[in-house]
DNA sequence: ACAATATAGCTTCCATGGAAAACACCGGGC
DNA sequence: GCCCGGTGTTTTCCATGGAAGCTATATTGT
């Protein structure tokens, strides 16, 4: 409306052209905020996750940890409430403690009540860890929105908030399990 | 602004107050934005995925089938502008492929001037499918930004648009590996 | 012409995560 | 007290895709 610049189109808008002239009896308008919220969400995606890889976490262990952070001191939940928070299934969720445990940075021991629970808890490195990496996350995740003026992010924040409102089944039956994650951090 | 109704808090919102309490020297804003548009990418990939189920693809599968249908007739190309345009590596593209010759919907050839190159061409079953599947795409696509108003649609995608396009890379050296993947159609 | 290098596709190995079965334990009904 | 269905966690098997190396062919430099 009021910025007469053209960009070139990108490469949503490419994808979309071809598609007029192959298939020009279909609308395919909403390509271009699918495709183009998919192109940000995997760009996101790769630098959050060079950020991870600098304290040796993958997003899956990133995710766990955090998790766990969010508890408050001691630190603990149960290995279902993890998969509940990061919204993987809990067989995922037994891999990422297997590997979070090799590395020395949470401890999985019995429930003290029901013997078929357990508890998983940030060691004292794990706690260091991820407050390390959470703060630098953070950091991060203010550069990538600097991109966008404060307005634009508070109407992108909006515009989001609005659909994922209508997109997610109130009830909390939300799949958590396509191929990309939740990973609020 | 105008909209007074106060939703309950979302999942992000959720975890943002507890990171609120947990670290209250991090501003942990940016989540708000980029917290929601994972998850509504997640969403809409689980959303997507489903159709493609219908017609027995992957997401992968259909989106190899998707770039040889924008090829235009006779529907032919070679792996690595599959991998170029899939955003997916040349070794991803080969079991695609083989998992849809094995459905007899592609066929791999050798190329005719160059003995190092193939060609990997749509079978009249594959065209036929990928129509199908990718008008029933269309109007899922559809469905799904039906919960945004045509105004709405527009300011969302205009701002993807613009930071898109400051996020990638303008070489085109773009990553196209993290766990989301490209999906265009 | 021939060696050196680049390129296209494929193969191997690995990492991650889902689905479903297997376990171990809890709790209720009888 | 004991069987039985329910629940929390782990295990097994499978699917997908990346990274890097391999093979065959093309291209370039001398």
């Amino acid at each position: 409306m009021e910025q007469p610049a053209q960009r070139p189109p990108d490469h949503v808008a490419r994808i979309q052209a071809v598609w007029r002239r192959e298939r020009p009896d279909l609308d395919v308008a909403p390509q271009g905020v699918i495709g183009r919220l998919h192109r940000v969400a995997t760009l996101l995606t790769h630098e959050l996750c060079a950020v991870y890889a600098r304290y040796d976490l993958g997003e899956g262990e990133f995710d766990v940890l955090a998790a766990l952070r969010r508890a408050g001191a001691p630190y603990e939940r149960a290995p279902g409430e993890l998969a509940a928070h990061t919204m993987v299934t809990t067989g995922a969720v037994t891999k990422r403690i297997d590997r979070l445990e090799r590395a020395g940075l949470v401890t999985r021991r019995a429930a003290a009540e029901d013997r078929r629970g357990r508890v998983v808890a940030l060691t004292p490195a794990g706690r260091e860890l991820i407050d390390r990496a959470f703060t630098d996350h953070i950091r991060n995740e203010h550069e990538l929105l600097a991109a966008l003026t404060p307005a634009e992010a508070a109407q992108l924040e909006a515009l989001l908030t609005g659909w994922l409102a209508r997109l997610e089944p109130a009830d909390g039956t939300a799949p958590g399990a396509a191929p990309g994650a939740a990973s609020t951090g």
